[in-house]
DNA sequence: ATGGTCGCATCGCGA
């Protein structure tokens, strides 16, 4: 069987359940992950998604905050959610697929705006999340497993707009991308967006602050697409849909899709 | 070099 997933940073998923409706009509992904909900699970609206065909989802929520879900066409059991470093966020949903796959779901600290553990805790906060999440995959070596999400890193120089002009800036300083590799490396994952796109500029976030932000295309590539390798074959059909960062009252992150032949 | 924009626990904070 053949299934398209979707992972999606919606900034809200109550304002913007009209253009998440949008996406699911019009791109109809089997699976949909989405971070920064910013409700709490009993009021994200469901009702509209279950009538498009969503009509399982597992989630966790917060006020205000956070917030990580994932809607499916295709029957899914929760397999958990885990609290990394210990924060009382909701950052992390994971659920099993009825074709055997596991999804995970994951919100990375943004981690504030200095790359300094020692002046900036939220900077460290997001450290030991990486942290423990590579020593998760460590001890429990993940199949058949797709880790989506909201990562907060752009490890790559032709994932920003600038190599040089970030690399003090937070989501593109070498300490944050050696951090990522260290997670990428325990679990073995296969980087699927770029195993489909190798080559060339390739973004999934603009800043709100950009007036411009098509023209100017200042962006960084935050949302990933990874495989354990004994899926990673099977994938296939990766992009970015730039189209929704311009739809109306839009999310500063665009969607991310991948397609596995299974 | 600075400030710029969003969303919500809304006039401060996180992103």
């Amino acid at each position: 069987m053949s299934f398209t997933l979707a992972t999606w940073n919606i900034n809200s998923v109550r304002l913007r359940e009209d253009i998440v409706a949008k996406l699911m009509a019009d791109e109809a992904p089997d699976v949909l992950c989405l971070q920064e909900c910013k409700s709490p699970v009993e009021k994200i609206p469901q009702e509209q998604f279950q009538s498009l065909g969503y009509t399982h989802m597992v989630a966790r929520g917060q006020k205000g905050y956070n917030g990580v879900a994932i809607f499916s066409k295709i029957p899914m059991v929760e397999a958990g959610a885990e609290d990394y470093a210990n924060l009382g966020h909701a950052r992390h949903i994971a659920g099993k697929l009825e074709n055997g796959v596991t999804v995970h779901n994951f919100y990375v600290p943004a981690g504030g705006d200095v790359a300094d553990r020692e002046v900036n805790e939220k900077f460290g906060q997001k450290l030991d999340y990486l942290a423990e999440m590579r020593d998760a995959f460590h001890k429990d070596a993940p199949k058949k497993s797709i880790l989506v999400g909201d990562l907060n890193i752009a490890p790559r120089e032709d994932d920003v707009w600038d190599h040089k002009k970030l690399l003090k800036v937070v989501s593109h300083t070498p300490v944050e991308v050696e951090a990522l590799a260290e997670v990428q490396d325990a679990g073995a994952w296969v980087d699927v967006t770029r195993t489909d796109i190798p080559d060339g500029k390739l973004y999934s976030w603009w800043s709100y602050r950009a007036k411009d932000w098509d023209v100017a295309d200042k962006g960084r590539r935050l949302d990933h697409v990874w495989a354990t390798p004994d899926i990673a074959g099977a994938a296939h059909g990766s992009r970015v849909l730039r189209d929704a960062r311009g739809w109306e009252k839009p999310s500063d992150h665009a969607p991310v899709f991948a397609t596995f032949d299974l």
